[in-house]
DNA sequence: TATATATCGATATTTTAGTATCGAAAAATA
DNA sequence: TATTTTTCGATACTAAAATATCGATATATA
């Protein structure tokens, strides 16, 4: 009957964000692993690594589909592709980026992205300094140009780094051309039609969470 | 008996970390409704503006220690005290920012910080190259130099942006120098003191989530 | 001044995330 | 081959976060 054994049975269908958000940590490990050509590990392992609990760590990798073996663990190579599965799964996911001041350029400097299945395709900008040139071997183009490239590279992601004042505005543009999911470097509240996905990486959230981490800890009677 | 009447007398002791994320945001919304002249804001505003519910931005500004007042919502100029006072609390955090790659220069460049309390007094890394100049106008030094200015600035928090094999080096030269706080934005799980905090600031944690709820959405029978 | 209405905030509930426990299983060892 | 040991994963439990309900209250309106 069960044509997968090597599928736990249990295997939640619906996969939770704060598992989604330890997915490429445990990636980069297991590949690190790997490199060190070592074949099994264990969730206790993986915890100390990461600086998490075992359970949790077990819990994630159900997520994934995998199974581990008692006394061994699991096997690296197939957690890497189950996890690699799960994160890019369309394979390479073409990006657009819009906005190439400081933090834009950073992003299209970024080497890590192409593991992930992040390809930035192209790049956009509305200064005509910056335009028709390549920063870190990416084509920037104008604006305008918008339309035509999607029209035949077909993004998903549109990958927003312009100034607050003209994010919305580049944020339709590129909704319009059919991309499915912005991903908000800047920090303008944007609206987006429902079948659109909205990620908003937000600097000062972690700056926050940095900020009155510290102060408690200060003031935490034993550590 | 009681002293502080506007005070929310349920006002919890411990606020959560979801609401401290949020904090940002309604600090800037809340400094634009004031550029634009309004005194009070419902939380039904704020929700529709920051696309939350009502009831999770009354919760959240209750942590701030805020009272709302009864059909007409909550003092703006009060709330953005309260909160500025719970993101902001140590005056300006001075801060030492090692790396100046492109993500470190993007970075030093970030005109926001300032706004939520955080002032990057100095830049460091170990190419001689990029040491002894400005980066949008901050002095980078050579790494070395760190302990000597780290006596004179007694800086709370290091930003880390160098690359992954240098990484744990540079924090625990920044530890040295008493920082609390470590921001990483390189992707290497870092070993630090228990006194002292580290906050991971994870690109691809962010892209996973983007790209799975891509695909939720486009799977998902009715929006 | 009396009444209607909008909005808060306390309490209770539900959902989500994380943690604990322990039996089962497979590899290692005797 | 039998036994021991390690590690998983199912179930149960706890904690955290989000959501729902509704009475209280201060403002606006009649």
């Amino acid at each position: 009957m069960d044509s997968f054994p090597e599928i736990a049975k249990n295997s939640e269908t619906i996969i939770r964000m704060p598992t989604v958000r330890r997915l490429p940590r445990y990636l980069r490990l297991l590949i690190e692993l790997k490199s060190e050509g070592k074949d099994f590990v264990s969730s206790e392992k993986i915890a100390q690594a990461l600086d998490l609990k075992p359970i949790v760590v077990r819990k994630d990798l159900a997520f994934t589909g995998n199974c581990g073996k008692p006394r061994l663990g699991y096997s690296i190579e197939h957690l890497i592709i189950s996890i690699e599965n799960v994160i890019n799964f369309r394979g390479k996911d073409t990006a657009f980026l819009a906005g190439v001041g400081n933090l834009g350029s950073a992003l299209l400097g970024y080497k890590g992205f192409e593991k992930y299945g992040l390809n930035i395709a192209a790049a956009f900008d509305l200064d005509k300094e910056k335009v028709n040139k390549t920063v870190h071997n990416k084509d920037v183009y104008p604006l305008e140009m918008l339309p035509v490239l999607a029209a035949r590279l077909h993004p998903y992601i549109g990958i927003l780094c312009v100034p607050e004042e003209s994010a919305q505005e580049v944020v339709e543009k590129m909704v319009s051309c059919g991309i499915k999911g912005i991903w908000n470097f800047s920090n303008k509240e944007l609206k987006v039609p429902a079948d659109v996905v909205l990620q908003n990486e937000d600097l000062a959230a972690g700056l926050a969470v940095l900020s009155i981490s510290i102060d408690k800890k200060s003031k935490a009677p034993v550590q």
